[in-house]
DNA sequence: CGTCCAGGTCTAC
DNA sequence: GGTAGACCTGGACGC
């Protein structure tokens, strides 16, 4: 993938006929958000001291090709360091040549498998419990993409249904969802945010009620706020930003 | 070599 | 509804 006269271009080295590249066109649309419009959040962030920066199209946080392999990478990131969470991952790819497997591959991979192979622990029946039911049909995850069909308080009470999925986990595969309301508040994040805000301590609610004025986009005004030193200065120049909430 | 804990969650009170 | 305790793993740390 690479861009071209802002556009993006995706090539490939093999052929595609019309249904790879549509099924190629959707995994991309997915991965960049492309079919979320940011525009109120722009606006609403344009005066913002805090955030203002983000307002020249930052904010569109890159995710899975599918809600299910979201689902499944976020159990992997509870509870563990973060080579941790690259290693298991890692080895989930080796079922499948190095693409994210199938729910079918890893509702047949056997126990042994994730517990010997993957090293994935007490999250390997988790993950074989989702994909097991995904593969079955009894669970679409992929439906929660719909933003018609359903409201935030049901796509998370669907996501905590998951095992492995408390409320981080839900915040978080909700922030891929392109559903931006909910803070993920978990070990990183809150000391973060008190480094940043220059706080001794922050009740989580206290920090729910500093980006409540965010509305829809509390969650993700939050992230940007902590994420703001990921980026080059040159894209954050705007030094009005720095205080606290 | 033992303890702690990292981008939490589940179960049992 | 809130809160201890257990839970796989492996890297960091103290002794």
């Amino acid at each position: 993938m690479r861009e071209v006269n802002g556009k993006l271009v995706a090539q490939s080295a093999a052929l595609m006929g019309p249904g790879k590249r549509d099924s190629l066109r959707a995994s991309i649309v997915r991965m960049f958000r492309l079919g979320d419009d940011l525009s109120p959040f722009y606006a609403r962030i344009a005066e913002d001291e805090l955030i203002g920066w983000a307002a020249r199209g930052a904010g569109r946080i890159l995710a899975s090709p599918s809600v299910f392999e979201d689902v499944i990478k976020t159990i992997c990131t509870t509870n563990c360091a973060w080579s941790a969470t690259v290693r298991m991952t890692r080895a989930l790819t080796e079922l499948a040549e190095g693409a994210f497997p199938e729910p079918e591959i890893l509702a047949a991979a056997p126990d042994s498998w994730y517990r010997d192979n993957a090293r994935m622990g007490y999250r390997g029946p988790y993950v074989k419990t989702i994909a097991r039911a995904v593969a079955q049909g009894r669970l679409d995850l992929e439906s929660l993409l719909d933003a018609q069909q359903y409201g935030d308080d049901d796509v998370e009470r669907q996501l905590l249904a998951l095992p492995g999925i408390g409320p981080y986990g839900a915040a978080h595969v909700m922030q891929l969802l392109g559903r931006h309301r909910r803070l993920i508040l978990d070990s990183w994040t809150r000391p973060k945010y008190r480094r940043l805000a220059r706080k001794r301590q922050a009740a989580d609610s206290t920090i729910r009620r500093a980006f409540a004025r965010y509305g829809a986009y509390a969650g993700l005004a939050f992230w940007l706020y902590l994420t703001r030193d990921w980026l080059d200065d040159e894209l954050t120049f705007d030094k009005r930003a720095g205080g606290c909430p």
